[in-house]
DNA sequence: CTGGGATTTTAACATTTCTTTACAGCGCGG
DNA sequence: CCGCGCTGTAAAGAAATGTTAAAATCCCAG
């Protein structure tokens, strides 16, 4: 697996990219934004760590010219706490994930893993539309139909669906979903995410007591299968 | 995207020019008018964000200028909250948009994004005529109709379309209509919006039970979609 | 100035959506 | 078999928004 970094402050560099390693990662390094441009436009890698303040060039001016030249590289953003704007305009630009700094190392991990891990083994872009079933939907306009009947989803049941479907084959741990769908830091001692997916079963599931698609895996997550 | 950023006091200056340089825009700054008329006349921006209380000459002085010549770049105005600024001064000058002091860096963003949108999607920023559906408006004269027939639409109703018009496509907070539409300080305990917003619906909307253009964004606000 | 209609705001109630709570059941390792 | 931890689910509660109508305000002809 290769790991594109591109950090200018040297001590940082230096830590991450020696994690990285010592995970097995095969990482290269790039000082400033133009560096980082041309090597990610350059070699081919699985994943780009992408610090946002950088020289010459921005981790969101990357980002986005990656993103126009049709690279499609899976890319985490390192943000400093104190940019408000960030996760937005982020998003907006087509980054993949979040980290902001300061960072536990053992976080940065796991998120690169997670990354990693929905490129490689199940790598869905984001869809729009999506059926299942005889279930259609269409998250754009933010319709589901079952059997041909429309069905009301609420705003956060449809995120998680979304969440899920864009996730589908793989365990979708709950953090994860506090995370991403809801934006909880990780207070993770509320059940709201088992009552929506109730909620779910309930509206799509053909018998919502035995569920096909939103599975439950014990200990570890929910997982969608198509 | 040029954008010239006129600002007077420096702290500031750097801070938004910073800002818009992490989106990716090319910014220039002037720190008064003169300078700013200077190089607004001189370079073609996209955009400029201009200060009121200006050395030399105001922000309102620029803007008219501006007007006078030709120059049809698309204008953000910052203002203090203090200045009790009749916002239809600004209006007749010839600005697009306001933006109050001290403001939300991701508010300006999403501003500056919204005009820079409108500006290139069709030529010029404020949209005195506009069709969705079997609707047609005319914010000049006033005038509506659906399906040919004349909508009496009363004048805050207007204002609130005009607003949610030339931001569309964006997620307007309520607070945002407070200060833009309404000019209330922030006391955000009046539902007078929503009641706004229904009647809105209720003259335009073919379902208005079902809102298509006008949606609600819960917990953030409305949105305007063509 | 005054009355009445149009407009706007406020208030009250209805509805939808989201979160929390409580309890029941199930699985799995002693 | 027991008990603990995890999950399912119903229901209460909380929050946001929709809707309606009355009250307050504005505007202008007379």
């Amino acid at each position: 697996m290769r790991i594109l970094l591109v950090e200018d402050e040297p001590g940082l560099r230096v830590t991450v990219s020696d994690l990285l390693a010592a995970e097995g990662y095969e990482t290269e390094t790039a000082a400033d934004g133009d560096e980082g441009l041309a090597k990610a436009a350059g070699g081919h890698f699985d994943l780009i760590v992408l610090d946002v303040m950088l020289p010459k060039r921005t981790g969101f001016e990357v980002c986005r010219e990656l993103r126009q030249r049709g690279i499609d590289t899976a890319i985490l953003i390192l943000t400093a706490k104190t940019q408000v704007v960030d996760r937005v305009v982020g998003l907006k630009l087509g980054a993949d994930d979040y980290l902001t700094k300061p960072f536990d190392p053992s976080e940065l991990l796991a998120r690169v893993e997670a990354l990693l891990r929905r490129v490689h083994k199940n790598g869905h872009a984001p869809v729009r539309t999506f059926c299942f079933d005889e279930v259609e939907v269409d998250f754009e306009r933010a319709e589901v139909r079952k059997r041909g009947e429309p069905v009301n989803l609420a705003g956060k049941e449809l995120q998680l669906l979304r969440y899920l479907v864009d996730h589908r084959g793989t365990i979708v741990p709950r953090e994860e979903l506090l995370r991403q769908v809801w934006e909880y830091s990780s207070d993770v001692t509320s059940r709201t995410i088992d009552v929506h997916v109730a909620w779910l079963r309930q509206k799509l599931e053909d018998n919502p007591q035995n569920p096909v698609h939103i599975q439950t895996i014990r200990g570890k997550g929910y997982r969608f299968t198509p």
